[in-house]
DNA sequence: ATCGTTGCAAAATATTTGCAGTTGA
DNA sequence: TCAACTGCAAATATTTTGCAACGAT
């Protein structure tokens, strides 16, 4: 399945947009829920077959989740870092630079080749800060 | 459920016991087979349990895993660093330091009042590199 | 026409929960 | 005692898969 042809179908495309028009790292049924939109007849195991094949390709990231068990993906390839906040659960990106990161991939550590990296910073965001302050 | 109080059942005397004992970060399903050793009445759902109480109680970690879906577990609640091979799947403590990492805590990003962090790199691991070789 | 892909439904995997009986403090 | 806890089994949630039909190239 690695090698082959791959097609371009309206499927693939769709959830491919629908990961890149969205900050919300949306889980795989989120992303079902939306695509059905427009393709209503689109089933969740092609959401997840398609998944595949974007993390495969590098066209898609697949989040570790601190908090829940449904994985996350994201269209946004760069690494880069998130922070999840433990009260509503939300996953945002952080655009802060991250030199001493970036300068890890490539290296070894204790005898094991770094590859990629995933910093997940949790805590409160703003957004529960605020509203808990009402 | 979070104020009341706690009893020292050999259930989660075990549980904790076995996650301390473990360097592997195992998964729920792993803690109940080493733990029916001992206790061989115990149900899945009672590790389960425990452990979300031992999470509650900040006696463990629950780790974010980049490959599979099961959750993992660590005995060790000091803020470190994980390496997981994408060959074998296997966790791996790292036990350098990161003051830059440690600094954040208890500081603010971007709105976000961060409580904790994990960072998990991933690549291939010293066992999995040698026995490439062979 | 070929073969990667799809929808569907069932299976597999992982986690949570209701309940009646048990047990630690 | 008595509320927290347990084992069990059923329910939920999440992900994967078999298969026959479909459709991109």
């Amino acid at each position: 399945m690695a090698g082959c042809q791959r097609r371009n179908t309206r499927q693939r495309q769709m959830v491919l947009q629908e990961l890149r028009a969205s900050y919300a790292h949306p889980t795989a049924g989120e992303i079902y829920q939306s695509v059905r939109d427009r393709l209503p007849n689109i089933s969740l195991g092609t959401v997840y077959r398609n998944l595949d094949i974007l993390l495969e390709t590098g066209q898609a990231i697949r989040l570790a989740s601190i908090l829940g068990q449904e994985a996350r993906y994201d269209g946004r390839c760069e690494p880069h870092v998130h922070f999840q906040c433990h009260e509503c659960g939300r996953i945002y990106d952080l655009n802060s630079a991250w030199p001493a990161l970036d300068d890890l991939v490539g290296k070894t550590l204790e005898g094991h080749a770094i590859a990629a990296f995933q910093l997940l910073l949790h805590g409160t965001c703003l957004e529960c800060t605020s509203s808990n302050h009402d």
